[in-house]
DNA sequence: GGCTCATTCGAACGTTCGTTCGAACTGAGT
DNA sequence: ACTCAGTTCGAACGAACGTTCGAATGAGCC
């Protein structure tokens, strides 16, 4: 895991003293964060403690707040770090996609793909989603919202082109709550890999929202 | 809530004393578990204190172990509770229902209904899944797995009925990660009622798994 | 070898945690 | 009025919590 640097007290370290190329601090930060992760997806965050961290990470109690501030900040990179990401990477996927249906079948590849490579993070930003509160809280807020915003104009998209109507918030809430409940099931050993599993969520998904809403339940 | 007596320590008083129809340990015992379970919902089982739960059923901390020996116990309880409260009105409302198709719709309506009306405790019992350990959370695990496999029969009778050809743990999974979900969106000020909701989650479950099973997106 | 800043750590801080104990109170049965 | 089990509580227990501080160590530069 790579971190941005955002400690006020190592960024003005390293602006001073400008002599590694800052990569010593993050490169140890995203250990300490990876880790961290672990932990947290184990035992939640409020029952992990920070001695547990100590333990796993391999460094001393006192020497984890040279990297971070709080627990409670530790937790915000970690899910910052994971969200940003997830976001980044379904962008780039995106561009030059055309028809919605395929859009949003690379929408659910994309979100069950990386869950399942970074099943930990996911876990904790799925699980710990209401744990961080004011500032942090609504930073990561902000990201969420964003990405919720790219499904909501996805499904709009497929409505508009297929003169559907249905709830697009129910029927994004309905496609999130599917795709994330996976992190309280699968298991890598037993279970479809992203690719099987993205194939027939899209097709539940996709066949239901286009049939449900011209079939004969619904007015 | 009404809750089993199910401490020894009572049981065997009021079994040797016999004067109150062990109403009244019973009906504490549910004031305090329906208060804690508002706490568990909002703070989290593993953040809120014994004394946070003192503080909002109005008895001192020392009077709740009077009720159960333990703070997981008290989580197990809850979740024991919730949990054979679901499943027995399940039972109840699939009784002389014919068509595969009716009965998937009947699980969901309950699953929705259930959940809208008492959302913290099913929160709770979504969110604090592995909170308990050993014995207490395979007493619940148990229940689980019967409520799971009442929802795979039903997919495997309408798949038996149609002719249809899909993996039945996926669809269940996805399907249980719908419902669930709501827990971290639903507002009931804003958001559909519970019927409403069924019917569009049915709508999209039912067509997908009809549909996508031999549309063209599946072998 | 000394200088300087980045990094690490042992030890302790004050607070809160879940739980226990013995005494006090309550109320129905005699 | 007395009894006695059912019920409640104040006070305290030891343990674990997140965090802090000053000293010790590390590594690149003169």
């Amino acid at each position: 895991m790579s971190a941005a640097s955002t400690s006020p007290r190592a960024s003005e370290h390293r602006r001073r003293a400008a002599r590694l190329p800052a990569t010593r601090f993050d490169k140890r930060l995203g250990e300490i964060l990876a880790h961290a992760t672990d932990v947290f997806c184990k035992k939640g965050y409020e029952g992990a403690s920070m001695r547990d961290l100590s333990r796993t990470s391999g460094m001393s109690l006192a020497g984890l707040y040279y990297y971070f501030q709080s627990k409670e900040r530790l937790l915000f990179l970690i899910q910052k770090h994971t969200f940003t990401t997830i976001v980044e990477q379904l962008k780039t996927r995106l561009e030059g996609v055309g028809s919605a249906e395929q859009r949003i079948r690379i929408f659910i590849l994309n979100h069950l793909e990386y869950f399942l490579s970074n099943q930990a993070a996911m876990k904790v930003l799925s699980h710990e989603d209401d744990a961080l509160k004011n500032g942090f809280a609504s930073e990561v807020k902000a990201i969420k919202r964003e990405y919720y915003r790219i499904c909501v104009s996805l499904l709009d998209e497929l409505k508009r082109e297929r003169g559907l109507q249905f709830s697009t918030r129910i029927a994004v809430l309905s496609l999130f709550g599917m795709m994330n409940w996976i992190y309280t099931w699968h298991h890598p050993r037993v279970d479809a890999d992203a690719d099987e599993l993205a194939r027939q969520m899209s097709d539940i998904f996709l066949c239901g929202v286009m049939n449900a809403a011209r079939g004969r339940h619904r007015e």
